[in-house]
RNA sequence: GGGCGCUUAGCUCAGUUGGUUAGAGCGCAGCCUUCACACGGCUGAGGUCGGAGGUUCGAGUCCUCUAGCGCCCA
């Protein structure tokens, strides 16, 4: 701490700042529209990379709704944004909004009673209903998109002022969206790029496909849920005529598109079969018997179909046995004509098989496969009673029917072939809490497919290509057309490539823009080049990237983290971020994980409302890094208390101070003063290195504690002393510590409660707390004891036995101690005798007697009530 | 099936590299209107650290096995 700096100006001003009843009520506004006014937060762009802390702040999904989990895990960030501000770093905290994707479709969906036809022309005075229809209006693309950006501007508003309540420190100019002009660019750009380098690539493949919204979904959108089947019994006919081969399947209405019949090659039963052909039953189609190692004996029959596609078992048997295609499954879910007898549909009874099908096409799969059964039935090829099992089936995570697997056009990045380059990645990546790198390396060690990017959906970055259509009218996708950088973002649905008149679009020997938007996360993928403006302001870029740190929720590893990790890597060739910061889960009160569907999902506005911004602060920077914290108004209310015991204390340790700002340390003399500066010097140091390591709750933990045996120890037992005559130095002594103490304290809550510190700053100091250097040890080493007995420690010790005393004889904590008798070893004896006038203050102790003692005890004689 | 985390007072949780009688807050009980604070203060009663075994002079803190809860991956 700086010297001798008593100002006059300060001296004659400062105590008035001090309110008479200092109170919570109104800060919040207060220093919100102050911190705004001053740019307090303002990114200084001038700054060098070491002199910058970047952070990848998570862009939240704003048609989600706002909840907790928000207020808790934004909190954790804030308080390392503030803290590293605090040492000097100018810090790039911008804020996005993930406004892209299937989420804002649903709720544009059912908020305004739409649905988007992209046959449909645009219709530019399109107004939606003020109360949204039961049966949904077609509309155009383009209209869709616009009432999208309608409601997540919305949607973002309410987000802003959620986090300016709150208090977070973030520089509202770098605000972003993913679905903004210059996401559009950067994400257009990046693909582009990675098409030139051959790291993206289009194919027409099997894709696991969500029948409802009738798009594609990758490996990341995935989970397996424990569903209900039944094992199903039927009997292929031998074309040998030897009888027949019995196998078991859980999806029988699949049967016309069965392909092949496999059993592992070791499997004695039916390697007799291998090489020969059988008969689908119902409809007649010649199928072989293969062998493949992934076929599992135990399972069923140990024989199972091969379908175009069941499950992505039967993709890969497919793909390395190298057999024909039958698809009978829609991008709707039903099944689709086909023509018994012609290309793969052949039979040796078209004529049955098409009457058999006819029974099953336009029906759903779980409508063609009740009604398949029945046919099975009354075939004969159904044997014995289907056996009811449990099984995993895979879903999109936001879907409600199981997924089917679909032959289609997509856009893929060649992930498969980074893995090893992205686990090194893993463990160059500093984690917080650091077993969370668990969760990454088994994802990206299970990885078994490349990342499929096109989404056939409608609000999203468009892919940014044409593709040239022959005079014959096919589509020559091997050779896309792409717009020039500069020309970036376009959308290819209404810009027109060079080269080719707008008139041309969809007609043979014209163009055809591609259909699809990119996935979600391949945009939300970019957001540190988005926030540091890679595309379009490079100077920027090279002062935050690569970033100091992307904090996040552990659900999210596989797809957003893991995602940036790809981009960086094959853009930039390095990591994204020096270091990941794992947050827990808000749980209910009752420790449940939040859900809408539950209706226990808590909002943060009212708790925020009613206790404080700080208060809330308080409760989420205590739960842990990586740990699921439940809600507690309990630790809000306590985060409440705190509030206003830093107010009060503050007021008084200010009060007898005689307005020096910063006070000379130098009259710190008497011992139990220094001592307590030592201790606070070790909290400094504790809190310092948890903060360095991302721990913000040590860090809360450790000042707390001080502070609350500051309040009840060391202030009422300096109390007195401090009221002392302005010539007296032991009460100089008092107030400078107090004032040196506050001042130490205010700076290590202030990442933590930015209000009340703020306020109270603003009672005695220039310029904001949040820009104050935190504090080192170095200022507070001058009280560093030498191994004597802690002389705060010994008086408050016998403190707390006279309170004892007068709380066991009922009487008030005002109560005369007659004679105070303290026995104990020579060493404490000598430190409480440095203490003895505060004692004797706080006690009201009229006689103190200290005598050697090998059995510590101290004797406390009431007088006589009055 | 593989992996990770958690299990410490009625509740929510600390307990950093193993070291004197295991800590905090809430809740509970009692006391005190004290000149920073009744949106307060003081004091107190409550755990032998999920279970079993082991290493060690010494283990909540390390090792093995085991139970329950939660999660990740397949």
């Amino acid at each position: 701490m700086n010297s001798s700096q008593t100002s006059a100006d300060a001296a004659s001003s400062a105590p008035s700042r001090i309110p008479e009843r200092p109170s919570l009520d109104g800060l919040e506004e207060r220093w919100t529209e102050a911190w705004e006014e001053h740019g307090t937060y303002r990114f200084d762009r001038s700054a060098a990379r070491p002199d910058v802390f970047s952070i990848d702040t998570p862009p939240p999904t704003v048609s989600g709704s706002l909840h907790i989990g928000h207020v808790f895990s934004y909190t954790h960030t804030d308080t390392i944004a503030r803290f590293q501000r605090m040492r000097g770093k100018r810090v790039f905290y911008p804020m996005g909004f993930d406004d892209n994707g299937l989420p804002t479709e649903r709720r544009v969906q059912m908020f305004y009673g739409v649905r988007c036809d992209p046959s449909l022309p645009y219709e530019p005075n399109f107004e939606p209903p003020a109360t949204p229809p039961k049966d949904p209006i077609a509309v155009s693309r383009p209209n869709f998109v616009e009432l999208c950006l309608t409601l997540t501007e919305e949607d973002e508003k309410a987000f802003e002022t959620l986090w300016r309540r709150l208090g977070l420190s973030v520089d509202w100019r770098l605000a972003y969206t993913t679905i903004g002009e210059r996401a559009r660019r950067t994400s257009q750009r990046s693909f582009l790029d990675l098409l030139a380098a051959g790291h993206v690539y289009q194919r027409e493949a099997p894709t696991l496909w969500d029948v409802d919204f009738r798009t594609a979904v990758s490996q990341a959108e995935l989970e397996d849920r424990e569903q209900p089947g039944a094992y199903h019994r039927i009997a292929f006919d031998r074309v040998d005529g030897n009888g027949a081969v019995e196998i078991e399947t859980t999806r029988p209405e699949l049967l016309a598109a069965c392909v092949a019949l496999v059993a592992h090659p070791d499997d004695a039963r039916y390697q007799p079969l291998f090489g020969s052909d059988v008969l689908t039953p119902l409809f007649g189609a010649r199928v072989p018997v293969v062998a493949h190692e992934l076929a599992d004996p135990e399972k069923g029959s140990g024989i199972a179909m091969i379908c175009t596609f069941g499950d992505t078992t039967d993709v890969i048997w497919w793909r390395e046995l190298d057999l024909p295609t039958r698809t009978i499954v829609g991008r709707d879910g039903r099944l689709e004509p086909v023509h018994w007898g012609e290309g793969e549909f052949s039979s040796t009874d078209p004529g049955r098989a098409g009457a058999n099908y006819a029974e099953l096409v336009g029906k759903s799969v779980k409508a063609a496969q009740r009604r398949i059964i029945e046919l099975l039935a009354a075939d004969g090829a159904l044997l014995g009673e289907a056996r009811a099992i449990t099984h995993q089936v895979k879903f999109y995570e936001r879907g409600e029917r199981p997924l089917e697997i679909v032959s289609s056009r997509q856009w893929f990045v060649a992930t498969l072939p980074l893995r090893d380059k992205l686990l090194e990645r893993g463990e160059e990546l500093a984690w917080h809490p650091s077993y969370m790198a668990h969760r990454y390396r088994s994802w990206v060690e299970g990885l078994n497919s490349d990342w499929n990017i096109s989404r056939q959906r409608f609000f999203g970055v468009p892919f940014p290509l044409w593709y040239p259509i022959g005079e014959d009218g096919s589509v020559n996708f091997a050779q896309p057309l792409a717009p020039e950088p500069e020309h970036l973002p376009i959308d290819p649905s209404t810009d027109t490539p060079s080269g080719y008149e707008e008139s041309q679009r969809n007609l043979p020997g014209g163009f055809l823009g591609d259909p699809d938007v990119m996935d979600t996360w391949a945009t939300s993928s970019l957001t540190p080049q988005i926030a540091g403006g890679w595309a379009d302001d490079p100077d920027l870029f090279a002062r935050v990237f690569p970033m100091d740190l992307r904090p996040q929720a552990h659900e999210i590893i596989r797809t957003w983290l893991f995602s940036t990790i790809v981009r960086a890597e094959l853009a930039h060739g390095t990591l994204p971020w020096a270091n990941a910061a794992i947050s827990g889960w808000v749980l209910d009160p009752d420790r449940k994980k939040m859900a809408k569907s539950k209706g226990n999902v808590v909002t943060p506005l009212p708790l925020i409302e009613s206790h404080g911004a700080d208060a809330l602060r308080y409760w989420a920077a205590n739960g842990r890094p990586g740990t699921d914290t439940a809600v507690d108004e309990g630790q809000v209310k306590i985060g409440r208390r705190l509030a206003i015991k830093v107010l009060n204390a503050s007021r008084f340790a200010l009060s007898r101070l005689a307005g020096q700002a910063v006070p000379d340390s130098a009259a710190i003399v008497a011992p139990i003063d220094r001592a307590m500066i030592a201790r606070l010097a070790t909290v400094v140091a504790d809190a310092t290195a948890a903060l360095e390591e991302y721990d913000y709750a040590r860090a809360l933990e450790r000042t707390e504690t001080f502070f609350w045996a500051f309040c009840d120890d060391y202030l009422e037992l300096v109390k007195t002393r401090a009221y002392g005559a302005d010539d007296d130095r032991d009460a100089i002594s008092a107030r400078t510590a107090l004032a040196v103490a506050l001042s130490t304290q205010l700076r290590l809550f202030a990442p933590f409660l930015p209000f009340v510190t703020e306020e109270v700053w603003s009672w005695w100091q220039e310029g904001s707390v949040h820009h104050a250097p935190w504090p080192v040890t170095e200022e507070l080493a001058f009280a560093e004891q030498a191994g004597a007995a802690d002389v705060l420690e010994v008086a408050a010790g016998v403190l707390g036995a006279v309170r004892r005393e007068k709380t066991n004889a009922k009487r008030s904590m005002r109560a005369k101690v007659a004679r105070l008798e303290v026995r104990d070893s020579p060493e404490r004896l000598g430190a409480l005798a440095a203490a003895r006038r505060d004692l004797c203050d706080a006690g009201g102790v009229d006689e103190l007697v200290l005598t050697e003692c090998a059995e510590p005890e101290v004797l406390v004689e009431l007088a006589a009530e009055e």
